[in-house]
DNA sequence: TCTTAAGCGAGACGGTACGTCATGTCTTAAA
DNA sequence: TTTAAGACATGACGTACCGTCTCGCTTAAGA
């Protein structure tokens, strides 16, 4: 019923060395300072075993994210039952990941792998927690009546993460507190409809 | 006193031609396939020459993006009064132009730009017109009190942006309606947080 | 038939397809573009399976040149009683075939085969009827007088083979005209010894 | 009147060492392990820099050849006024030397290089001394009587040097006496027709 | 007006990495 | 147990760019 293959398989050893390899040099230098030759000198293993296996580096890098080996910890949201604190909290945590290294260099590395492999670009908001941990978040705040039915919960993910992006290519260093307001706007029930009317509601 | 110098000073017309190059370049092959050989190739010029005023292909590139050349349009936000429908409109545009090449190349490669280089970063928010233009409407809004006075423009200037970026990174293709159902969800006066009631329950 | 049973059967076969596509892949390609894997994917065998039977590619060509694969023809000298006559028509011959191909190249193949691999080496001379073939013409002359009772026929056979070695690397196309003065010299009756005394003795 | 040609000009620097190297590699490991790659290493130079200049490794040695490097003495032949123990002599000094090294391998080399490249090829039987010195001494013996007046000198040179490669290439190893035995029966006054009476025999 | 030093195009240089190919050893599944 | 298929580490191939460094010219300011 199957197309029959003879011959040796595929050497697990082989790619998790590979996959260890490219996630170390990744950490330690960079994307654009990540090469195969590295990748395969670091591995101990044959450029042509990469070539076989991944059509470019930025494959090998879409195999380490959606691994979860670059970024180590899950970005949990936590669920206190208020919203607006439980982002804050998370948005602490994931910039003190993120910038952890030398002022963001790592996103920018990640993003520089999205931008020129598309198969970073898929893995690429799921692998950080967007999708699967803040989403679920929102989703949770939507149930409970704290942000409207309607309220496009995946967008606005993808709002915060693209802003910590931009913070981070702009090379902007306030410790987050830019991004705090935004989702303190974002979040907070008064809305951001201001203007005349707005203020003597909310009082 | 002063240094003395003699000779010829810097040529505009390779720095034009330099520019010029660069941008018929970055448009027709990307930001990855752009090398200073290629450059100084098709402007006819001395790779020194480039090397001498310029640091890096970043560099180029940065220039090219402060004056204007990579974007040809304005991305100017019109005024009609009403924020929501005035910033449809302008995305509207913004995703025409980002997207008539093949499905985001040119977001693509300016972030990798950003990502690589420091100067293209800096002048990266702004050369969109988000800052100069986006901004600008976002203060007339809160000035008028369709924001409250706090909102945090610049930051949800960035958020769209990066929503922009994020949409373009993952290869998605809707046509702009999530990014429609952001705005809309950011900039509608009802606010987000969901119906009547919910503000009660908060106090 | 025989596809039944396991064990060396198929050896015979797998064998023989390597020496066909050995011999055909070099007189199509030339010793240089010949390699192992290329003679196991024309011979549809594994790789394995050559170098468990040889040595090298050059074990290979040996075998080949040993059972007369590489040159289709014998190299039969005539012997009409006219030593001279007999020569010229076997270097006719051996130069129509050898030259058949582009300018001397199966010539020059097979001696970079054998600069390169001792087996080869071996069977070179033997293997164009040389040794075989004009040797024994030679000493046929011997016997009958036409060359002197100490005539090294051997190192004579060498040397006109040598001549057509050299005269291939040096790639000239003089339609073996040279070789025939070679020939001539060597074979003419009234010798080499010219000067004044010898044409006297010759009358 | 000469076009002009801007720009720095040819290392003569790097030319010098690549030949160096070249040379120095050849000697110790012959032509098969000769690498653009090793060359490039020993010489402390670019790869690119040899593919400018060269247009493969058989072009450098066949320089390498032209420029005397690979053989390091004159091959002269003496000139004592008798034919047979000048060429014996020269043949004793030339068999020393190229078989000095490990039995022949610097012949099989060199004739290696030749079978590959045309340009080897070209410079092969000069670079020995065979056309400069051998052919001259012949052609004094064409003068002198020694040889007559058409004797195909060239052809002889070609089938001397062509017996010693042959001799080579079938790893024969015996002092060279094969060899003397050839040029006795091509340079003995006597000549190779059977003594008086075998002519008279055979007619 | 003449000197002179910088800018310029061109491009050679020592390097690094690319992606491909072949080497010889090894492992697997089928016959 | 041999075979074909082919994965593996190794290493050379020839190409493209890197950033630096001459070249020989053109040119403009200062003497």
């Amino acid at each position: 019923m199957n197309q029959h293959r003879s011959g040796p398989v595929r050497s697990a050893a082989a790619r998790e060395a590979v996959l260890a390899a490219t996630t170390r040099l990744f950490h330690e230098q960079g994307y654009d300072k990540l090469t195969i030759e590295g990748i395969a000198r670091e591995a101990g293993v044959g450029k042509q075993t990469i070539y076989r296996w991944w059509s470019s580096r930025g494959a090998v890098i879409a195999d380490c994210l959606t691994e979860g080996r670059l970024f180590l910890v899950e970005f949990e949201v936590p669920n206190t039952g208020e919203l607006l604190r439980d982002i804050e909290h998370w948005l602490t945590t994931v910039l003190t990941i993120l910038e952890a290294r030398n002022g963001g260099e790592l996103v920018r590395s990640i993003v520089a792998a999205a931008a020129e492999d598309p198969a970073v670009g898929d893995g690429l908001s799921e692998s950080l927690g967007v999708e699967r941990s803040l989403t679920a978040r929102l989703a949770v705040a939507v149930r409970e009546g704290q942000l409207p039915a309607d309220a496009p919960i995946e967008q606005i993910g993808d709002a915060i993460f693209g802003a910590i992006i931009v913070r981070s290519l702009s090379r902007k260093s306030d410790s987050g507190e830019s991004l705090r307001q935004l989702v303190r706007f974002l979040f907070t029930p008064t809305g951001r409809q201001g203007g005349a009317e707005a203020p003597t509601r909310r009082t």
